[in-house]
DNA sequence: TATGAATGAGGGTTCATTCAT
DNA sequence: CATGAATGAACCCTCATTCAT
């Protein structure tokens, strides 16, 4: 047997699939509503196996926003360092497409558990989403923009995240999805591809 | 017993008082993490008292939700009677907003907790949230829409609900916010004042 | 049946209970090495229970031992308001003889558990024994003692505790130990009958 | 292997560093209360390590513990062979003083640990402690000594350790801490120089 | 109306220990 | 010599819920 043979199959990183069954089922169930227990029986592991890899539950669920996370940063981090045009608008909402579609699972969970994910000790309040919120339309509206400008890229946003989390299962296309999504988006910010 | 006796007693409506509580802690925290000791203690009142006025935990939370959900209903029901025109799609779109704006603390709630509010017992599955965003929608276009429709009016409702929840604290005159908001949501519904 | 024996019968106050179990099992096993589980299977409650009379299992040994270290702090305080003669020294020593006899099963938990009552939460180190026995020397000493001094006082002290925790169950007549150990202390400390 | 090559390595004698982290996290939080986990992230190594110098937890503390009582069993032989004249006694004290001095923070952590060390597997009860105290009375005092004996050689030997423990560290001279404890126990024993 | 006392189930977490490598 | 990975048992604690009073 060969090494990439064995690698694909012994078990390949406890670590991740832990973080697997737990994405699935706290976004299913709900974060509080999944028992470590839970968890650990799917995988056929003790409990006790998953605190060698994690030091608490919130650490598995730190763990797999903080990925998510990371990357709108990077996305806001690029785009101030964009000129304020139309095209850069465009860009910015595509690569937040991007982002929500890669990381579905993930995004869904957040949606249905922002409580718990507010209190996870990181931040003193619920600024995790506002946070990112803002600082994305931030990037999407010129300097001190009135609130009407605001609004409209805050929705714009929404639209994107929306238009993934209840629409991606409804259409027949993914690309066609995408398209209309992004064609709202942009007529909501004024962004010409 | 006279209005005047009522008044001199100590916190007559122990019931709503409850919902009350109820509402703030379960929007500020979520509903898993808080639990009746809370609520008590904030009531000054046992454990066992709560289960004088609702039969279990769940029940309290549904108490709450069912108002609001039973206000959309109607606004579903009342938009079945009327033909799809602009501006009977703006007459919608205004009740919704006045519907949102008057539930603030509700919506937030059940927005901060979709996962538990959604394993109600009710529906099998989180359809209590799809269910009405797809009846709204189907308000707000003609019978059979393309994708492109949907989007458009799940997107206006999600911008009612964002503006709402996001901007509520923001803007200095609400009036501004909702004609604001409004503005958007018609324009991507084409509804007409 | 009349209502004294009522009382007397009805599983006169749980939290007693507890609290002799307890001190019982902590004196015996040690505080670590006593589990709730074992407490309440004793008592033929649930775990639970306990949890209704006690707020922790700290809270439960701090509840034994506040009772005893405030007889100490008051024999202290009234110690303090005493002229230092032998006669008042050799009083303080049979209260403090009397104190140590009566709470004997709390001294032996005491003297058994030191790190774990130590880190207790309540001071920061573990003064809490420490303190009080600076306290009694001083109350049997002069202002400002040499060493020599102190170290009879502490011994005297110590040769109370001692001889009840290891000779109470050995001497045929409690009177003749008491009268043995407070000749001892008595020697120590030049208090006089 | 060369001397220089040996020193060369990196803190060569895991064992004894171990039994000295050991001792000191023993002796300052509790036997209970410090975990394996604990020592080895001090001593940078895995807990699976300690298994290879030592079979148990429990085989830690005993280690540290049997060279104590060790030399204490020794004292009590030594002292058997000698008359019971004050000059012996005197030794026995001045011995003893050595011992207690010599092994401080092993006897401060017996002491803090008294219900984890007498459960220890040896004996069934908690006679290590007692046994010793015995077995020294006896060799202080004439075959089968009234209470009053027992009880001043008793104290004498408590004097002794409550001297190290409490006084160590506030004694401005060693050999005047030590002159002074020994004149309270030579006193207390009618033992001479 | 409400309380005091209790329960049963389950939660997250930690521990000493093992064993193949 | 030592580690990485895992186990099983137990732990303290909290919760929603009940019921006699």
């Amino acid at each position: 047997m060969s090494e990439a043979t064995k690698v694909a199959q012994a078990r390949p990183d406890t670590r991740e699939r832990i973080q697997s069954v737990a994405l699935e089922l706290f976004a299913e169930q709900g974060y509080d509503k999944t028992s470590l227990r839970e968890i650990a029986e799917r995988l056929d592991v003790t409990k006790a196996a998953l605190y060698y890899h994690f030091k608490s539950k919130e650490d598995i669920v730190t763990s797999l926003v903080e990925d998510y996370f990371g990357q709108i940063d990077q996305l806001v981090a690029w785009g101030r360092t964009q000129p304020r045009t139309p095209a850069s608008r465009a860009e910015v909402l595509r690569r937040y497409y991007a982002i929500v579609a890669g990381a579905g699972e993930v995004f869904r969970m957040l949606q249905h558990n922002q409580a718990s994910v507010n209190s996870l000790a990181h931040k003193n309040r619920s600024e995790l989403f506002r946070e990112r919120m803002d600082a994305l339309v931030s990037v999407l509206t010129e300097p001190d923009p009135p609130l009407d400008s605001q609004l409209r890229a805050a929705v714009a946003l929404a639209s994107v995240s929306f238009g993934c989390m209840f629409y991606a299962d409804r259409a027949e296309d993914p690309a066609q999805l995408q398209a209309t999504v992004l064609d709202i988006a942009f007529g909501l910010t004024g962004a010409g591809p």
